[in-house]
DNA sequence: AGCCAGGCTCTCG
DNA sequence: CGAGAGCATGGC
């Protein structure tokens, strides 16, 4: 096992703690991210081989005015090329070159998340790895509750995830395509997913592999394209191309509306409690701009912390 | 026990 | 078109 370690210098103000927290729900596992004792762990495949990203604070405890991360990366064979790619992989995922000043100036005016924001300072918008997980994860948690769809993408990586033994832990990256592709529907079910669920994913899977379905091209493609394109798939509907743009690729103005955990957030936060239909809450996010999708994720992160008094 | 969860498709008026 | 059934699993 070769062994490489360098520094990362994210936009300040970046918080390691939050932001991988937020990636693994606070819990220090989900699906094939880990965060723990500090450390974000995550193996990736890169031309079949696999490299494992470990990324932690370089003080404690860490100042998100002043952040700087110690990046370790592991493989079997390290070649420049790959120390590059992983580097690129982990700014991906952790989202290190996110500009927050510009939200937190809008929410000072904002009185249900300004009292918040001391203890959400330095949360950039993780990002998924690539497209394709971004699409499948996404699908797991269609109607599912949170809990369940946590269930069910940790299985999915666990059984079909291929795994690097190093320091005494399996780790495991995401399915390919062609691995899920070859698991078919009774695998698929076999982590808790329905019929029609395992036939999205199988179908994505098969399109990815052909090569008629260039997802990770899409990475990068302004927001209306990439719905475009993700649309017309059997079983992408618009909640789940938002996920897609906002916790998938990090896109700050996207708002997933049609959620229902999200609509039941902003009926209690900000509509004395009366319900909101999702037209209702996209109006009511237009307060927020062009950084809605980032307020999104704030009002996640602030349920999941526990931070909102009237919540409680 | 039964209903609802961070939806979507398919079917039927 | 709009409404409604069905889906997997876990928690309340």
């Amino acid at each position: 096992m070769e062994r490489w370690e360098g520094r990362l210098a994210p936009t300040p103000p970046f918080s390691l703690a939050l932001t991988a927290g937020y990636q693994t729900y606070f819990q220090g596992q989900v699906g094939a991210d880990r965060f723990q004792n500090g450390v974000y762990s995550r193996l990736l495949v890169r031309n079949g081989r696999p490299v494992l990203l470990q990324v932690a604070g370089s003080s404690s405890p860490e100042d998100p005015n002043h952040p700087l991360l110690r990046i370790q990366v592991v493989a079997p064979t390290l070649a420049q090329e790959d120390i590059a790619w992983a580097v690129e992989r982990a700014s991906w995922i952790l989202h290190t070159d996110a500009d927050l000043r510009p939200l937190y100036t809008r929410l000072q005016e904002d009185h249900t998340l300004r009292p918040l924001l001391p203890a959400l300072y330095g949360l950039h918008p993780p990002r998924m790895p690539s497209v394709f997980e971004g699409l499948v994860f996404a699908i797991c948690g269609q109607q599912v509750s949170s809990v369940v769809a946590r269930r069910i993408r940790t299985a999915l990586v666990e059984r079909f995830g291929e795994p690097m033994d190093w320091d005494g832990q399996v780790w495991r990256a995401f399915p390919s395509p062609e691995r899920l592709w070859e698991t078919g529907v009774k695998g698929l079910r076999e982590v808790g997913l329905s019929q029609r669920k395992a036939e999205y994913i199988l179908d994505i899977a098969r399109q990815a592999v052909e090569g008629s379905l260039p997802l990770e091209a899409l990475a990068y493609s302004p927001s209306p394209e990439v719905e475009a394109r993700l649309t017309p798939l059997r079983g992408i509907g618009r909640w789940t191309v938002e996920w897609v743009l906002l916790r998938g690729l990090g896109r700050p103005e996207v708002f997933p509306a049609g959620d229902l955990a999200l609509q039941r957030l902003l009926a209690r936060l900000y509509n004395h409690g009366s319900p909101l239909s999702a037209e209702e809450a996209r109006m009511l996010a237009e307060r927020w701009g062009p950084w809605k999708g980032y307020v999104a994720v704030l009002l996640f992160a602030g349920a999941r912390l526990g931070l909102f008094p009237s919540l409680r």
